[in-house]
DNA sequence: AATATAATTGAGAATGATTATCAATCACAT
DNA sequence: ATGTGATTGATAATCATTCTCAATTATATT
């Protein structure tokens, strides 16, 4: 099993791009991060690593950790979107609390054949699903 | 049962809003509207029917549509926020062709009973649950 | 190691959807 | 008919994201 640089490196390969400094700091930063995170908290935590990349490579750089596989796009909150590590983790799904912004993450099984269940009866082929749950978690529903 | 545009009204006068010819004109509009549409579709569709509505208007329009249970957000599409008619239809999920863009609704029985059973799992109350299944269509997988 | 070449970068301008501002207008209760 | 606060249109502002372009860099080849 690959290391998610590894990874990375072995898909900027075979699409001939190059491994550069910028990407090598970018990757290393997302190895670091634990939840969910969007361009700009890419680019902090860059800045809080005394690296310089700027926001456009961010911005740049996204599409290629999506394509390599690494990441993907889970969901948009208050005009943002947010993206999350995959590689290596077991497809999940959403609950979020619309009161305090907290992500719970689920897997069920059922999802995932009832995914399947609707796509061969509309002879749809599938490349992602995203079920996101809003509403309010335990804490929030007390007030 | 209530027509829209009475929704509309009996809403906005328990929110102590007024019921615009703006609002009216939009509402009117709203019905005609048999697919998934964006704020500018709303826009255009006034013009086409001689209405001089602002944008601006239409934008301020909106979340007064959605608190009100007639419309919601569906899904994000090509940066664009789509919406859809909920008043009097039953709660549905959807399919999109990331190709040509169709979009396929569908109700599944169990995709609510999950739901259901993961946020009494979570202790989460859900106000809301989104389904999206990106894919091709029939047609579009022959190519 | 030097060279060639195409990819990549940073800085800042551009974009595009959405939101805010504000003076003029309007809906509606009295 | 009047008063008051809500609403509107026009347009400026915002904010995330994308584009532009000259300067720089990674990598294959000599």
């Amino acid at each position: 099993m690959a290391t998610y640089k590894e990874k990375f490196k072995i898909f900027l390969k075979e699409k001939d791009l190059k491994y550069t400094i910028e990407r090598k700091e970018i990757i290393e930063v997302i190895i670091k991060l634990q939840n969910h995170f969007d361009a700009d908290e890419i680019y902090q935590q860059l800045r809080k690593h005394q690296s310089n990349v700027s926001l456009a490579t961010v911005y740049r750089t996204i599409p290629l950790l999506i394509d390599s596989g690494l990441i993907m796009e889970t969901l948009h909150f208050k005009e943002k979107v947010l993206y999350e590590k995959i590689y290596n983790r077991k497809h999940h799904d959403h609950l979020i609390c619309v009161n305090c912004g907290e992500i719970i993450e689920f897997y069920d099984e059922d999802v995932e054949k009832m995914q399947n269940r609707i796509c061969q009866a509309h002879q749809f082929v599938a490349t992602e699903h995203r079920l996101g749950i809003k509403g309010y978690c335990k804490k929030c529903q007390k007030k």
